[in-house]
RNA sequence: CGGGAUGUAGCUCAGCUUGGUAGAGCGCUGCGUUUGGGACGCAGAAGUCGCAGGUUCAAAUCCUGUCAUCCCGACCA
């Protein structure tokens, strides 16, 4: 098996099997599917085109819903002077470790370091006490699509980079009522993005004060569970008080005539989803995108044998019917390469349909419909659709394989999630790596600390009530009912 | 930040021990035959051997330095 001293190795041979070894398996994909390339800068990822539409898909998913819910767009700098990252004490304690610096500029040292924005709240904060007056300017619902930094020693394509792509969601309320509730409202958007568009189940709760992000008062988020049994955070939604508005002066006139601190809160969903969708319906042959996400639903590979005069005619047909019914749809007539090349390429890649057009589908009138989330030869993979009928009937067989791909990851998930009450066996499963273990937790840090001193699992998130009386890992009274797990 | 490794053609690597014409496979280009699950033949293009010094008649090869990347750990969307 290749260790990838280069992960250009990984682009030439064929992907390793995804069972016997998950991480060699997903960078493969990563490459082979051409997702990303290794940039010449450390720990930096360059999104390809076929990566780009995956993350578009995403962005288009998400915004629209950001839309529906009142929130509008808006861009902040790239960088953030020292001095203002410092008022935040507890943030810029948590960020320190990973910020990185600018200190020139051109030929000029700079007299105040500025930082690349690991998160933006501290920039937002700022423009936020200038806009924000009158609890008539409230509540303040802005998303920005943007760049961030983060100085990782360990990377990982699209889970862990230091250069990421995300969105990040600031909102400013008048009462913490009302901020509780977008903070709720966005952890439910992403939930619904996350399994009903990529597929991907999740549980949602609330982080435990050592996993909170730095300066929140709560953290709420959905984990999915990846096929080793790592749990992956894929987006986060924060309660941050009124923190931030006393750090950066975000006070308002209140109706009852009174100055008052903003509530303020944050949330944030970044091209690691795209991996969690790769982890998680991906196979032997590679990709496997749920037709939401799939920057091409349909591809359309001509089998040419002597005169393709007629099939050439008949494939572009085809191809202008699907694009004239709103498919993405693409028609692969590259000269050079066979068609079995070909299906293993667009398999490679993920796309959910392949018509095969070739003279004894045209002697009978009909397209070959194949099926990505059947596996070769299996029942169903491949069937014989009339010609006149194939548009019309993709819709369906698209939305089939978006239910089949999300109920495989759904039960996986429910098949790899154990309650239990035995104090043996959550230590067991955990170190076994066996997936999400749910179990009454008492909440105390000590506690939480001992299980990841000897399992190296942890929190990944919680929910009220607990299921009994008792703590499973540590015997004292259980106040919540958490999710532990080994995370990415 | 600790431990380990690697920089030679677009990619993966050999060559270095023992200094002496720069190599292979894949990919790429051209022509021909092919094409229903990764086709074949012939011809061809392509490299300041990471960078900087040093030793030597001569350095990919030996020495010194330096830069970069990757992997494994501890920390993190």
């Amino acid at each position: 098996m290749p260790t990838p001293a280069n992960p250009g190795r990984l682009v030439m041979e064929r992907i390793p099997s995804k069972s016997a070894d998950l991480s060699e398996w997903y960078q493969a994909v990563c490459y082979q599917a051409e997702l990303v390339s290794q940039a010449p800068v450390r720990g930096c990822l360059v999104l390809r085109p076929y990566g780009m539409g995956l993350w578009e898909r995403l962005v288009a998913e998400l915004d629209r819903r950001f839309k529906e819910t009142g929130h509008e767009n808006a861009y902040f700098p790239l960088l953030i002077p020292e001095s203002l990252l410092l008022k935040e004490a507890e943030h810029v304690e948590g960020f320190a470790p990973e910020v990185a610096w600018v200190t020139e500029g051109g030929t000029e040292k700079l007299t105040e370091r500025l930082a690349i924005r690991p998160t933006s709240e501290v920039i937002v904060g700022v423009m936020y006490a200038e806009w924000i007056q009158s609890y008539r300017d409230l509540p303040l619902l802005i998303n920005q699509w943007a760049n961030v930094m983060r100085w990782e020693k360990r990377t990982r394509p699209f889970l862990r980079t230091a250069e990421f792509l995300w969105q990040e969601g600031h909102t400013a309320h008048a009462t913490e009522g009302e901020a509780a509730e977008e903070v709720a409202r966005m952890l439910e958007v992403y939930r619904e993005v996350a399994e009903d568009v990529c597929g991907v189940p999740v549980y949602k709760g609330e982080k435990s004060p050592s996993e909170r992000f730095a300066g929140a008062n709560h953290t709420y988020s959905i984990e999915a569970l990846m096929p080793d049994g790592r749990a992956l955070q894929s987006g986060t939604s924060h309660e941050l008080g009124q923190n931030f508005a006393r750090a950066y002066d975000i006070t308002f006139a209140a109706e009852d005539q009174t100055q008052q601190y903003a509530w303020t809160t944050s949330w944030g969903m970044s091209w690691r989803m795209l991996g969690a969708l790769i982890m998680t319906h991906g196979d032997d042959r590679g990709l496997r995108i749920p037709p939401a996400m799939a920057p091409t639903e349909v591809v359309i590979v001509p089998i040419p044998r002597g005169d393709t005069t007629r099939l050439d005619e008949a494939a572009r047909e085809l191809y202008r019917a699907c694009k004239a019914a709103g498919l993405r749809v693409k028609l692969d007539d590259r000269p050079g390469q066979s068609p079995g090349y070909k299906f293993n390429e667009w398999d490679l890649r993920g796309v959910p349909i392949r018509l095969e057009l070739g003279n004894r589908d045209l002697d009978a009138g009909v397209a070959t419909l194949v099926r990505r989330d059947r596996a070769v030869k299996e029942e169903g993979q491949k069937q014989q659709v009339p010609l006149g009928e194939v548009v019309a009937f993709i819709p369906t067989v698209l939305e089939q394989i978006q239910h089949s791909l999300t109920a495989q990851a759904r039960t996986f998930l429910q098949d790899h999630t154990f309650a239990t009450l035995d104090r043996e066996e959550f230590f067991r499963l955990l170190r076994e790596r066996a997936g999400m273990v749910d179990v009454p937790w008492c909440g105390r840090p000590e506690c939480e600390a001992a299980v990841k001193e000897a399992t190296s699992a942890s929190t990944r998130n919680m929910r009220e009530p607990a299921r009994a009386e008792r703590c499973v890992p540590c015997g004292e009274p259980a106040r919540y009912q958490a999710y532990f797990a080994q995370s990415y």
